[in-house]
RNA sequence: GGUUCCGUAGCUCAGUUGGAUAGAGCAACAGCCUUCUAAGCUGUGGGUCCCGCGUUCGAGUCGCGGCGGAAUCACCA
């Protein structure tokens, strides 16, 4: 659990101490104490005058009166006895107090004092989390599932890094098993030997051309014996594309040199190839595990347990778990060939991971569709004696769908990773040259930039959603850039070292000492509140693994602002004071979304 | 069929210990650039929060029962 550390309690001090004498009035004013949970305070809505809202209905059982006359006998007694509180009002059951214009200001001005917005977000107790993202299978080329998986993955390492913990980033690549054999197979057997140079296609598109390949030549087959009168599912396995690919696996966990040298070949393509898309989200890994290399342990972790009697082995010499009394079902562990599945490695891996970093908590950030193979997969661990196994958390997220449903190879929808990168940064520029603000840029500038925003929009797109929950992407509507986007937030943080290089020029710099003078203004105060918020973001979204509640802080910052912005003027103001206040708020707001932006792992022009 | 998740404006999404009149963006319409960046700002229209019952002073939020959708229950990963 993460939390606030003592001095971060400077973000809530208000209310608490508001609670504190709150608790205080109504044992004075009714003579008795309340538990602290009846007294709610809130920020108070947008559309009320006031700062902080006490919720009174709680109240009315020791008072015995209305919730107006409660309101007012409470507010009189706060106003009375505390001076930070400037007046109240009460509407209904709810005591708005109003908070002076001073304590503010000296808010503000401790946040202005910190070395970065991300200072106060430190947890009490770090600990050591694994963060399992990405992990590719070998076969094809990554799609927007998998930016999905990996934009979440790395925001969460952002994030958790930084309240403090020790993140350790890694990666299963799952580059064995009979998926593997498949795009092999069908190389061998239809390529002609082409490679990655000889056709220039990058490596990973180059092996999911032989793996769609093999599944339709694997289709046809089947057909074929289906119509000499066999039964399909028998069928599917008779197909000699599926025996071939069988012996393949058998013979590549028997170490045969030749399948071993193929495999070893067309996995360098595909890891050149995903280094490439890597670079580009700006993902990277502490630790890259590799099916291939666990699977082994795992092979030996279940041989144990079928000794020590926590498995069972069929007739046909597979082996088995029967988790029916933990809620489950039966589940596979070994073939009857002896070949390991999916979740034999998953175990093997767990087991290695922990005994290398004895990590506190594992997130594995795998889709929804997965819920049950992490409780199977707990489950054994379990089972098997592990007692870390509850650390083992599945950061569940949900599908990226088109309007139509699933993206389906077969139906060639899938969007394709690398496309959508380049497609979002095209776009990025079409929209740029048009608007033409960046006409004194070099073309290697300009390039830079456009990057920048077109990535900001396709990571923003993604982030903004609450990660559990399934999401549509609509390839015919491109992803917009105005609006409750990436380059919203990003155009808002422009504008600001706009200002800052005008100053500049103008010879005007920020005074962080001569704040305390002034009287600020309604939306000045809105947006010091708005600023308050984000060490509490920050920990909520560390807390509750959400990335969204940061993309949805960071736009309701910038919507402020822009409002802001457009009604007042800032090195136009002609007090002094009132606008160097104003200089140095812009200059928060921009570092705070600044480092909001950091944690969805999305860059910022200072111009565009 | 069992289990799990989801259902909020035409579309995409917010709405976090249950709190006031359910919010944004897109799309539509009407305005705002001699000024620090109009990728912006302002306004208008748009809702049976899937339905019903219950708990509560108070339910989009919690519980139960329906309806609709998705995932999963593989010797696939």
């Amino acid at each position: 659990m993460l939390y606030l550390q003592p001095e971060n309690f400077l973000q809530k001090k208000m209310e608490i101490l508001l609670k504190k004498k709150i608790k205080e009035a109504v044992n004075f004013l009714y003579n008795c104490d309340v538990a602290d949970n009846l007294i709610q305070i809130q920020e108070t809505r947008k559309d009320f005058t006031g700062d902080f809202t006490l919720v009174v209905f709680p109240l009315l059982r020791f008072s015995k009166n209305t919730p107006e006359n409660t309101g007012e006998t409470i507010g009189n007694y706060i106003v009375d006895k505390f001076h930070s509180i400037s007046g109240f009002n009460v509407i209904k059951g709810f005591l708005n107090f109003e908070i002076s214009n001073s304590w503010w200001i000296d808010y503000f001005a401790s946040m202005a004092a910190q070395e970065s917005p991300l200072d106060k977000c430190k947890a009490v107790k770090p600990e050591t989390v694994m963060v399992e993202y990405s992990s590719p299978n070998t076969n094809k080329p990554l799609h927007l599932g998998h930016i999905r998986n990996n934009l979440l993955g790395y925001s969460l390492f952002r994030i958790l890094s930084s309240c403090g913990h020790n993140v350790i980033k890694t990666n299963i690549v799952n580059d064995r098993g009979i998926h593997i054999c498949k795009s092999m197979l069908a190389w061998e057997k239809f390529s002609n030997g082409e490679t990655p140079e000889s056709s220039g296609m990058k490596g990973d598109h180059l092996v999911g051309k032989y793996y769609v390949r093999f599944e339709k030549e694997y289709r046809e087959q089947i057909s074929k014996l289906v119509e000499g009168g066999m039964d399909e599912a028998v069928a599917k396995n008779a197909a000699s594309l599926m025996t071939e690919t069988r012996d393949m696996l058998l013979k590549w966990e028997s170490g045969d040199p030749e399948v071993y040298e193929l495999w070893k070949m067309m996995n360098s393509w595909v890891y050149a190839g995903f280094d490439e898309t890597y670079k580009k989200l700006g993902v990277d890994f502490d630790k890259i595990y590799y099916e291939s290399e666990t699977y082994k342990l795992g092979k030996e972790l279940v041989v144990t347990a079928l000794e020590n009697n926590i498995l069972y082995q069929n007739e046909d010499n597979s082996i088995w778990a029967d988790l029916t009394g933990e809620g489950l079902d039966q589940k596979l562990l070994l073939r009857s060939d002896g070949t390991a599945v999916y979740m034999t490695q998953d175990l093997g891996t767990a087991v290695n991971r922990f005994n290398e970093y004895h990590f506190d908590k594992h997130l594995y950030v795998v889709g929804n569709e997965q819920n049950y193979h992490f409780q199977v997969l707990t489950a054994i661990l379990k089972r098997m004696g592990y007692e870390w196994a509850d650390g083992l958390i599945h950061f569940s997220y949900g599908m990226v769908e088109l309007p139509e449903g699933r993206m389906k190879s077969r139906e060639g929808t899938i969007v394709d990773a690398d496309d959508l990168i380049v497609e979002m940064q095209e776009t990025a520029r079409d929209v740029s040259l048009e608007l033409g603000k960046l006409a004194d840029f070099s073309v290697d500038e300009q390039e830079d930039v456009f990057r920048k925003i077109g990535l900001g929009a396709l990571k923003y797109y993604i982030l903004k959603v609450d990660p559990k929950k399934n999401m549509t992407f609509n390839p015919a509507e491109s992803i917009d850039f105005n609006g409750n986007t990436g380059p919203f937030i990003q155009y808002t943080y422009a504008r600001i070292r706009s200002v800052f290089r005008k100053a500049e020029q103008l010879g005007i710099s920020e005074d962080y000492n001569s704040i305390f003078d002034v009287k600020a203004g309604q939306k000045e105060i809105v947006l010091i509140k708005l600023l308050r918020r984000f060490t509490q973001t920050v920990n909520d979204a560390a807390t509750g693994y959400s990335p969204a509640l940061i993309a949805n802080y960071s736009y309701e910052l910038a919507r402020e602002y822009n409002q802001f912005y457009h009604d007042f003027s800032i090195l136009g103001e002609n007090d002094p004071v009132v606008r160097n206040f104003r200089l140095v708020l812009s200059k928060v707001t921009s570092e705070v979304l600044k480092s909001a932006m950091w944690l969805l792992g999305i860059e910022m022009p200072e111009r565009m």
